[in-house]
DNA sequence: GGAGAGTTTGACCAATTGGTCAGGATCACG
DNA sequence: CGTGATCCTGACCAATTGGTCAAACTCTCC
């Protein structure tokens, strides 16, 4: 083997996604570092630019590195955006696991709502992302959206409908309540450039009228009559 | 006067939006139709893929133009984007305006997200240009979102707790109430790809169910107990 | 049918962008 | 302390992109 053999099957193993150093493999501290920094830069500057409004010029100043040494540990500019994607969709998708078939069903879904609308106050950088992501048609997690969550969807949907079943909460097509709990949260993540242009609020001020809006939103649409 | 005063004050006014061309003076028929193939090009790239991830090169394309022949109509792209926001803007606005202190309260508002289901479901790209634009921090347009944008929405948030003032609707805050309906019906067009994914809908067949469930969803939470 | 306004284009340009590469600096560890 | 693996960089490149320009073409109207 000589030089280009090195390259490419040496020290840095590209693994499947595209980045150069595997993610459970024994990291350096360095490694440890300088990972994190960019995906963190990578998520300020792809959720406020979109994936084509993003330069590695942008993420690598954000991250304090220089450009080369940025595809030193992603190999291009999509590996980076796959990383970030796969690395917060569990965290995305984690409320939505939580709702179970214990508890007061009206109680459930209103306090799903609350804590995606904790997630829209706490981490509008991760709700963006995604948005950008979608409203261009979902190019690169379109399969995702098919797969897992899809399927995580319809087995939340039908333990809702299992629910209205029971008359234990009102007739609602679950579908469409969760898109609208989706829509109604993240739009204070999402829209906050037009919600704050609005409102003018103080801080996040506005958050806790959006609780209690929504709280009653839809504990009143789903309180069996 | 030479060479350069004509091109510049000559046959081709630029006004102020940066159209090459005035809006309101005669146009000639070649212009009248280049310029709407131009911007409806142009809403066609921009809706799906934002200001920076649309190209020159793909709305000549889409305009069947070439280039420098864009350049001709609008001096950049930036016109191009503005022409096009300003002349949506009005489209965009109007169902809010019609929401009326005449008639039935919460008719009036199921009728107003009724109606704004519709456009999501007619005009999907209007409403993606939106959002784009202000997922990404409204840059072009944040004057407009605080100046005519929030007048016309205290106007009608101060009308709806006027409502609720006289216990013709549920206390809820008026502001949210309006964001809830943005969100839940723009929702349609600007995550469609994910809606499509979960569903896998024949043609629009959701949207009627979208409509039962928001009209569920307002009217319950509207009405005064 | 011809003159001047209006329209179109190929060729071109500078800046930006994603990405490469060879070599140098630094770190870990025997 | 030295040596191999890891980390980092300046210089560079090809492609793309927004935009310019002079020249040519076409339409309108007298």
């Amino acid at each position: 083997m000589e030089r280009r053999a090195v390259k490419d099957f040496g020290s840095l193993p590209v693994t499947e996604n595209g980045m150069a150093m595997p993610e459970t493999a024994a990291r350096t501290r360095i490694q440890e570092r300088n990972i994190s920094a960019i995906l963190d830069a990578a998520l300020e500057v792809f959720s406020g630019a979109g994936f084509r409004g993003a330069t590695l010029d942008q993420i690598a100043r954000a991250a304090s590195l220089s450009k080369p040494n940025l595809l030193y540990y992603f190999k291009s500019k999509e590996a980076i955006h796959r990383a970030l994607l796969s690395e917060l969709l569990e965290t995305w998708l984690a409320p939505l696991r939580t709702l179970d078939s214990g508890g007061e069903p009206v109680d459930e879904i209103v306090r799903y709502a609350m804590r995606k609308l904790d997630m829209a106050r706490e981490l509008p950088r991760e709700s963006r992302l995604f948005a950008n992501e979608i409203v261009q048609g979902a190019p690169h997690i379109f399969d995702i959206i098919e797969g897992p969550l899809k399927t995580l969807v319809d087995e939340k949907a039908s333990l809702i409908r299992n629910w209205t079943t029971e008359g234990r909460i009102a007739e609602v097509d679950p579908y469409h309540l969760i898109f609208s709990i989706w829509a109604t949260t993240q739009h204070y993540a999402d829209f906050d450039a037009q919600v704050r242009g609005i409102l003018r609020p103080e801080r996040d001020r506005h958050f806790d009228d959006a609780a209690r809006f929504l709280t009653h939103l839809y504990r009143t649409a789903l309180t069996p009559d």
